[in-house]
DNA sequence: TATAGTTGTCTATATCAATAGACATTTAAA
DNA sequence: TTTAAATGTCTATTGATATAGACAACTATA
């Protein structure tokens, strides 16, 4: 973890640090001993006050990623990175599934609305055309990986809200609709920092980066059938792509 | 551009206003007029004092995406956001072609090593074996898009870093050492903040997101042929899959 | 040439972030 | 039972961040 903080940026050494250790914790780098050095050794490490770095881990604490126990030491308590692989057959909840015990996908509100220019592109329909407007949030374990906003074509998928809302699975919902099958045709990737709604969402500290999907999903052939921006907290997941 | 900023949560009021003027801008929020609201508007929108509007901005300025000129406004100078298909033929510089004049790679640094855990995991080598570093920064138009920490199996390509300083490119040098084609095996991708060194390289304003790549190349016969970690501004570039 | 609207500059004050040092409290091991 | 090593708490001080108000300087337009 080398690498000195910054100062004067607008963001405070004790955020700085707290994603630093959060990072080196999800990398493993104290996996050895199961703990965070001590607070005299980071503090030597970063260059900064030991009230700073427990500025830092009480940030962590409030996160439940640490614990902290004196006399002792700053146990971890949760390490976890998620990993999606992007394939043709990309699957939120079969991707991630030996990854967490429980995945979810829960419905937060849907509308039918007309697609605008660039819900139609994605979907290759007209602009102005009626569609599905479903936004979700999807948690492992409990935990929120990411929100999404997915437009449908309302013609065809007019029952998806419902569908999502008893099965919690784009795929199984997908099924109950009569599309079996599905494939991903293209993903978009960028990265922001959060907003105050995903912030919340998510569950983030503020400042905290996303990773931004952009996905069409095609029935086999090749007729488009879901176009999802997805908002991914960065810290907690990784893409893998394979060629 | 809807919702407040948070207060206390270690990032500055001034660079929450930042980020979230930067994202309106490139998401086309303001292509009517090509200019900012003026800074009392933008003070009532985020509720906060004038003066904290007037702190982003000039963050903007210095990065050079926006200039405030006097009596008139506040001009937007720049929106672009640089595409990269990521697929088994993913190459930097054709990659771009057409979305800018001139494509250059640079050569900072380079040493022979040996390989640790991860980089003989991506090369499929034994740990320690000798490897190839090289550190490289990518320019599009003499504006620096990434950094890349490269490494190759020294016995093979040995010649690599003088091959690269000469042709500013890993496929022309790869072709003059003898390996005219070549395939992407795996990309993962993540996001983190900036740290010092990638700041500089990168000329970005401090706090500025990062896109991760770590990619494997092998050549035809799925023999890998590099390893390499890529840093991206994230505000200047997305990544595509197409599958 | 006024005038409205905009950015630029200055002073003052309050709060948050960071440093510094001292000492208490708890745990585990000698 | 000591002792070393770790976290917890307190006070004090400095610099960065944010607010508040007033006014100057510049631009475009009526």
């Amino acid at each position: 973890m080398a690498g000195q903080v910054q100062r004067q940026t607008g963001v405070a050494l004790w955020r700085q640090i707290a994603d630093r250790i959060r990072q080196a914790i999800s990398a493993g780098a104290y996996d050895e001993t199961g703990m965070v050095p001590p607070e005299t050794v980071l503090a030597l490490q970063f260059g900064v006050n030991r009230h700073t770095v427990r500025s830092a881990i009480a940030a962590l604490a409030q996160e439940g990623i640490v614990r902290a126990v004196q006399g002792r030491g700053t146990l971890i308590e949760r390490k976890e990175r998620l990993n999606f692989p992007i394939t043709k057959r990309t699957r939120f909840t079969a991707g991630i599934g030996e990854q967490a015990r429980e995945m979810r996908g829960l419905l937060l509100s849907y509308s039918e609305e007309k697609a605008d220019a660039e819900v139609a592109r994605g979907l290759k329909i007209r602009p102005g055309e009626p569609v599905i407007r479903m936004e979700t949030v999807r948690k492992a374990d409990g935990s929120p990986v990411s929100c999404a906003t997915a437009w449908f074509p309302a013609g065809r998928f007019g029952g998806m809200p419902d569908a999502y809302k008893r099965t919690e699975s784009i795929t199984k919902a997908f099924a109950e609709l009569g599309l079996p099958d599905y494939v991903r045709a293209t993903t978009e990737i960028t990265a922001v920092h959060a907003d105050e709604a995903d912030t919340a969402a998510l569950e983030l500290s503020p400042g905290a980066i996303l990773l931004i999907t952009k996905a069409v999903n095609t029935d086999l052939e090749g007729v488009p059938v879901q176009y999802a921006i997805s908002r991914f907290a960065a810290d907690r997941v990784q893409f893998t792509i394979e060629n």
